[in-house]
DNA sequence: AAAAGGCTTTGCTTTAACGCAAATCAGTCT
DNA sequence: AGACTGATTTGCGTTAAAGCAAAGCCTTTT
C-alpha cells in the first residue's frame, strides 16, 4: 500500500497539512535495512523515534538461556521509539529486528523537540500511541502471569486468524515463531496445537492448518485460566 | 514530607513557574479515599491523569483465579493516569487501590486538555514519564517471561533492602504482598526464603530478617537465570 | 537421485511451581 | 491466663512446563 494513504490513517499524522507534514518528515533521515538485520540490539542506547516507511520490524526480548519473546511487531506506516529517544543514557528494553527488507525514518530528539514542544497536537496523540503500546505489554504481562500456554497459545491462534475461520491455511508461521510469541518453546507448541485438534478446535497436519471451531478455541484462551 | 518540596523535584512540575503550577492545580479536583478503597477497578473506564498528594496508590492486576501481581507502587508526589485520560472507552489494564490514607488530585482530559496543547514542556515531560513507566512493565514483563520464582524474589529483596544491608529488619510485608510482587504464592517465596537463608544469602526468622551477603543475592537474581 | 538442512513430531525424563492441609507461632483481645 | 486470629512454616502429592533425543517429513541443493 502507498505510503501516503498509511501516513493518512495514522492518528500521529492524520491531522496534519501536507506542508507541515513534509516539513516533519524533513526533520528526519531514511535508512534501510536488509533482511534480518538488527536495528538496535538489546540494552543499547538507541535515541530515535521512527517510522516503518517499508517493512516490518519486530521488537524482541532475549533471555541470556537464548529464549526470546516477541513483544511487538511495527507495521507499515506505524511509529516507534528507542528509549533513548526520551531519555539519554537508557538502554533499550527490546532489541528491534527488520523481519524483512526495510526502510525506516529516523528522528533525533534535538531535531524534532522543537518541533514537538510547538506541536501540541502532535505530542498529545504520541501520548496516545504510547498509551496503546503500553496496553500491549500490559496485556502480554498479564498472560504471562495468569495464562497457561495453551491458554496463550489459543490466543495467539485467534489473532493471527481470526478473519479466515474455517479456511485451509499454509502453516507458515514455524513453531519456534509461535514459541516467542508466547513466551515457551516449539515442543510445548507443538503439542497443544495437537491437543487443540483432539479437542476439534482446530485440524492440523505438518503443513496445512484450519481454525474449525472458533468458540472452543475463544474457551481455551480465556476459561481456561491458571487459577 | 512537604507536598511542594515533592512537587519541585518531580520533573512534571520543576520547571514550572508557582503561577503555572497554581494555574494547573486549580483545574484538578482533590479526592480522599480511606485505606484499602479501591481507587479504579479493572477493566473499568477510569479517565484521569492523577496526582498523589498524600498516601500511596498500588495498580496490580488480578487474575480471575484469585492470584494478583502488583505492577506498581504510586507515591506521594507521583503522576499516574487511566487509560481513559488518553482514549476513551478502554477498560484499566489495571485496578488501582489506596494502601493507606490518600488524597488524589485528580484531573479530566477535558479540563486538562487545552493546558496540554499550549504547554509542550509540561506534554513532552509527560512522555518522558510514560517511557519510565513502560520500562517498569518492560522490566516485569521480562523477569516474569525469563526468570524463575527464586531470581524474581532475590531481585525484590535487592530492590526492597539494598539500602539496609547488614541491618535487623522486621518483616513488614507479608508472604501474600511479596508473593503479589512476583507473581508467585505465598508457600513459594516462604521456601525460597528459607533456601536463601541456607545458603547463607540472608538471616530469617518468623518475624525479622537481614540481608548478609548481597552479592550472592544478586547473583541469585542475575546468574540464577532460566535457559 | 542422493544428500543436506530445517522443521515438525513424539516419547521419555526431569524440574519448577503449585495446591492443599496440617502444624506452629506471634500478637491481640477478652 | 486463655482463646482467637491471622500469618508463617513444612510435608506431601500433583501438574504444567521444559529439556533431550530420536525419528520423520519436506524442500532445496548438489
Amino acid at each position: 500500500m502507498d505510503l501516503d494513504k498509511r501516513l493518512s490513517e495514522n492518528p500521529l499524522f492524520s491531522a496534519m497539512n501536507p506542508g507541515e507534514l513534509q516539513q516533519m518528515l524533513d526533520l528526519g533521515i531514511t535508512r534501510d535495512y536488509p533482511k534480518d538485520q538488527w536495528v538496535s540490539h538489546y540494552a543499547s542506547s538507541w535515541p530515535y523515534l521512527f517510522l516503518v516507511e517499508e517493512g516490518q520490524i519486530t521488537a524482541l526480548k532475549e533471555s541470556p538461556g537464548g529464549r526470546s519473546l516477541v513483544v511487538m511487531v511495527i507495521e507499515e506506516g506505524e511509529v516507534f521509539w528507542g528509549v533513548g529517544f526520551f531519555k539519554e543514557g537508557i538502554g533499550m528494553p527490546v532489541a528491534l529486528i527488520a523481519d524483512q527488507e526495510s526502510r525506516l525514518r529516523l528522528w533525533t530528539q534535538d531535531r524534532l523537540l522543537p518541533f514537538l514542544l510547538n506541536n501540541g497536537k502532535f505530542t498529545w496523540a504520541l501520548t496516545q500511541l504510547m498509551v496503546e503500546r503500553m496496553l500491549i505489554a500490559s496485556q502480554i504481562l498479564e498472560e504471562l502471569a495468569f495464562q497457561p500456554v495453551a491458554g496463550r497459545l489459543a490466543h495467539l491462534l485467534l489473532e493471527q486468524f481470526e478473519d479466515q475461520s474455517g479456511d485451509i491455511l499454509a502453516r507458515d508461521m514455524t513453531l519456534d515463531d509461535m514459541a516467542a510469541r508466547i513466551g515457551s518453546t516449539r515442543e510445548m507448541v507443538c503439542r497443544h496445537l495437537y491437543q487443540f485438534a483432539d479437542r476439534g478446535a482446530i485440524q492440523i497436519n505438518r503443513t496445512e492448518f484450519k481454525v474449525t471451531d472458533q468458540d472452543l478455541l475463544q474457551h481455551f484462551a480465556g476459561k481456561g485460566k491458571r487459577q
